[in-house]
DNA sequence: ATATAGCTTAGAGTTTACTCTAAGGCAAAT
DNA sequence: ATTTGCCTTAGAGTAAACTCTAAGCTATAT
C-alpha cells in the first residue's frame, strides 16, 4: 500500500505524471476513506511494465489499449498477444537501427581521434 | 543539385520538415537566382546522418549544436568528439533497455501462447 | 486553534517536432 | 494571356506527453 508520493519516489516519476496516467486510463489505484489514491504492489508491477514499454517507444495510446484489453478479461488474450508481438517487432527494428548507428559512430569517433591526435592536420568532411 | 521536393522524395520527409530544419539551423541549402533552395550531395549526406541521429533519439537541439560546431570550424573537433561519444553511450543504454525488454516480452508472449493453446484454462497475472 | 504537510480536482500552460495555411512570385505549357 | 505547378514567407495550428496552478480538503504537530 503506497501513497502517490511514495510511488513517485519508487518509480522516479512525478505525481503529476501518475495522475495523468490515471486520467489516460493506464492505471487505476484504489481510494482510501479520504478519497486519496492507494497503490498496491500489483499497481507497482504494472507501472514498472508500463515504464519499460514507454522506454522502448510505445505511445501512451497503445499502452492504454493494452491496459483496457486486460480489464476486459480473458477473451482478449489473443488481442493482447498480437499487441505484444507487434511491439517486439518494433523493438527488434529499433535494435537494428541503433546497432547500425553505433557502428557508424564508432567510425566517426575513430576518425576524430586520429584527426585530433595528429594536431588537426587532416581534412574532415561533413560525413566524418 | 536537388530541389526541395526532390530531397523530400529521396529522404522520405516532407518539404515542411526540410524548411523547419533550416529554420532550426540544422541544414543550410544554397539558393538559386529565384531564391529557391538548392541542395547538393553534401547536404543530402548530412541530412541522412541527421535522420539517423533522430532515429536514435537525439533531440533537434543537440543535432543543431553539432551542426553549429561543424560550421565554427576545426577548433571545435574535440567538442564534436565529446558530443558523438555521449550519443554513443546513449545508444548503448538504449540497446541495453531494448534487449532487456525484448527478453521480457519473449517470456510474456510464450505465456500467452501456452494460455491460448490450452483453451484459456490457466490464470494469467497482470505481469504475464 | 492554527499552522503545516500532503492530498484532491479542473483546467490551463509548456515543450518538442512538426504540419499546415495564406498570400504571393516565377516559369513553362496551352 | 492565363492556367498550372512549384517555389517562397510568416506565422498559426496540432499532437503527444507531460507540468503546473489555484482552490480547497484533511490529518497531524505545536
Amino acid at each position: 500500500m503506497y501513497t502517490i508520493s511514495e510511488v513517485s519516489k519508487l518509480l522516479a516519476i512525478t505525481t503529476y505524471t501518475l495522475r495523468y496516467y490515471e486520467k489516460e486510463g493506464i492505471v487505476a489505484p484504489i481510494r482510501n476513506a479520504n478519497g486519496e489514491r492507494v497503490y498496491e504492489d500489483t499497481h507497482l508491477a504494472w507501472l514498472r511494465f508500463v515504464l519499460r514499454l514507454k522506454q522502448t517507444q510505445m505511445p501512451i495510446s497503445q499502452i492504454r489499449e493494452y491496459a483496457q484489453l486486460y480489464l476486459e478479461g480473458e477473451h482478449t488474450s489473443s488481442a493482447r498477444l498480437n499487441l505484444l508481438e507487434d511491439h517486439r517487432s518494433s523493438i527488434q527494428d529499433q535494435i537494428r537501427h541503433l546497432t547500425e548507428t553505433e557502428k557508424m559512430l564508432n567510425d566517426k569517433i575513430a576518425n576524430y581521434k586520429v584527426f585530433i591526435s595528429k594536431g588537426n592536420t587532416l581534412d574532415l568532411s561533413m560525413d566524418d
